[in-house]
DNA sequence: CCCTACACTGAAACCGTTAACATTCGCGAA
DNA sequence: TTCGCGAATGTTAACGGTTTCAGTGTAGGG
């Protein structure tokens, strides 16, 4: 392995020249630079990250972790949160991805070990990392999940405005019998779904009925269950909100299986708007909500936040955008007499 | 932050001391490890990894390439993968993610940064990457894609093995038209799974109709693009297998949007058995392969390959499984009849 | 012609660990 | 008593960079 004194000896210079040429310090006479920067080239020269870190007290690493990647994290979140980190960090970090479940010892996650770390949050069982990492001074912002705490930057969608879109979308086709599906108990993002919902409901002058709040827990096969539940009930709902598109996914082929034809005997909104979606049958009329754009969001305040530590934290709500498929219509003659009377 | 000198200081000994007492070492009594140690925990002390990885030539770092984080790698593909992978791999490695595309200087992927490198390989453009780490002399393992090279060790589904096994299916079903839609050109799972599908054919006696073979990229809509040109054709087969799951949902969804029931008219058979597969409407008869177990696999191996890089190269086929569900059945009675002319 | 200032380069210390090479100590054999 | 030896610990030199501080050489001003 050749090091900067190897180039040293190759150019006649002093290993101190060639480190300050091969950062660009301005002291170097600008064809010293040049001929050692070639040279460099010429014996194929890497830096030796270890040797920097060590002297600069830094770790070229940010991580990033999930809630838990077994769980409750869908993979195009993964997938996506990914693109949009990298497309923002510069090359030469290193980014290293891990479940919050893995971290057995918080003492391991550590300033020296991480420049900086993102945290896909969904639950409030990931306050104690989260409060470790503060603690430990390591610049942090944690994303998708709204905080409470306005000392850590976060960057989220609106999880109620989207609740909120959804009930809106559902009133305005004439539904008056809307039920919801929640998200796993315990994820901020259900709460604040259901809150946006049971928002538009009671601006709309319709009272919530509790049998038709049924809990779900973010995967496919929950949303099936709940809407068994719902459809066996008299006095169903002629549409549901789905807090998230797997469990519409889950819900729509519940519907099938008992013969409940969507969106005519039945609408299902989801949230998300994730690949499939649109390639549901019928495609899923949806919230849209882009995990691309937070990762990005995110780390780009990030990296603000490690250059310059003494700024305030952020936080930012991304939007979500209601995006209309197929999966929703007007409710069927029938149940929009029974709401008549 | 505090070292093993402010240990050493604390507990009365020298630095070497200490670490050699909180690194096992055999050479130090029992109950002067037991008190350091003691004092290490109470100081909180958290060793330097770039102090640590400068000395012993090392980087504790794993980095995962994909082929390109953008296309042609479905999301499940990734979560599976890394959840294959960190479960396995010790905790304290760090694991990098990267997309192989990302990567514009190769230099900067280099022994003294990577322990050992996964790859998460699709095509053959990967070579350049892939021989450069060979070259490089880091410990590889190719994840995904078959390889040709027994120099290079390899874990990858059997996809040609996965193709015949769709078409047998099809052809046990009833079905003498049998379709192809094909993965991405280039990539090595395309060309396997459509060799093993051709194998079927002629293994029974079919003579493949070259009208009946269309291009897909493994994309969604390709697929729905696909469908469509066999859908058009007079002569359309009665079966089509879809080289992934992805392709399979888009082919369903032109069948939909031009009347044609599956499986009633037409047969639709997946390959990579994800999560939505089974609740696609008909739920998708497919073909399993655990992304999840190649990723475990081969961490095995990458590590085995650390520890004592003299041992030669392995290659490991994981086995596919078909796995019928209701998107495929036997044909209508017209098309046999057709067939039987 | 000398002195100073400035532009550039070099020497040496340091970052936190590990490891090769002493050193100390006590004990049993000669 | 002395010597040798092994167990336990210490000294010191790496590892490959950055940074502080101390030169050098040259040009410009007096």
């Amino acid at each position: 392995m050749i090091t900067i004194k190897d180039i040293a000896r190759a150019a006649g210079v002093s290993h101190t020249t060639v480190s300050r040429a091969l950062n660009g310090s301005p002291l170097i006479k600008p064809d010293t630079r040049e001929r050692i920067a070639r040279i460099a080239a010429e014996m194929n020269y890497v830096p030796n990250d270890s040797a920097k870190n060590l002297v600069t007290q830094k770790s070229n690493t940010i991580g990033l972790f999930f809630s838990s990647i077994d769980q409750g994290t869908s993979s195009s979140f993964l997938m996506d949160a990914l693109k949009g980190i990298r497309q923002t960090l510069n090359e030469n970090y290193l980014l290293t991805v891990n479940g919050i479940d893995d971290v057995t010892h918080l003492g391991r996650v550590h300033a020296r070990r991480y420049d900086g770390i993102l945290v896909m949050s969904q639950t409030e069982r990931d306050n104690a990392f989260i409060y470790h990492v503060q603690a430990g001074g390591i610049p942090l912002v944690v994303l998708n999940r709204q905080l409470d705490d306005p000392a850590i930057s976060n960057v989220a969608a609106d999880d109620r405005g989207g609740g909120r879109a959804a009930a809106d979308h559902a009133y305005e086709l004439g539904h008056r019998q809307i039920g919801i599906i929640e998200g796993r108990a315990g994820f901020k993002s259900s709460a604040e779904r259901r809150l946006g919902f049971t928002e538009s409901l009671m601006a709309h002058g319709l009272t919530p009925n509790p049998a038709h709040f049924v809990q779900g827990d973010y995967s496919i096969e929950s949303g099936y269950e709940a809407m068994i539940k719902l459809l066996e009930q008299n006095d169903r709902p002629t549409a549901v909100f789905c807090c998230n598109d797997d469990m519409a996914i889950g819900a729509m082929n519940a519907c099938f299986d008992h013969g409940v034809s969507v969106p005519g005997d039945m609408s299902l909104i989801g949230f998300d708007d994730m690949v499939f979606a649109r390639y549901a049958n019928p495609p899923l009329t949806t919230i849209r909500k882009s995990v691309f754009e937070i990762g990005r969001e995110g780390t780009k305040l990030l990296i603000e936040q490690m250059e310059r530590p003494d700024r305030p934290a952020v936080q930012r709500h991304l939007g979500s955008e209601l995006i209309p498929r197929r999966s929703a219509a007007a409710p069927a003659v029938a149940s929009r007499n029974r709401d008549s009377i």
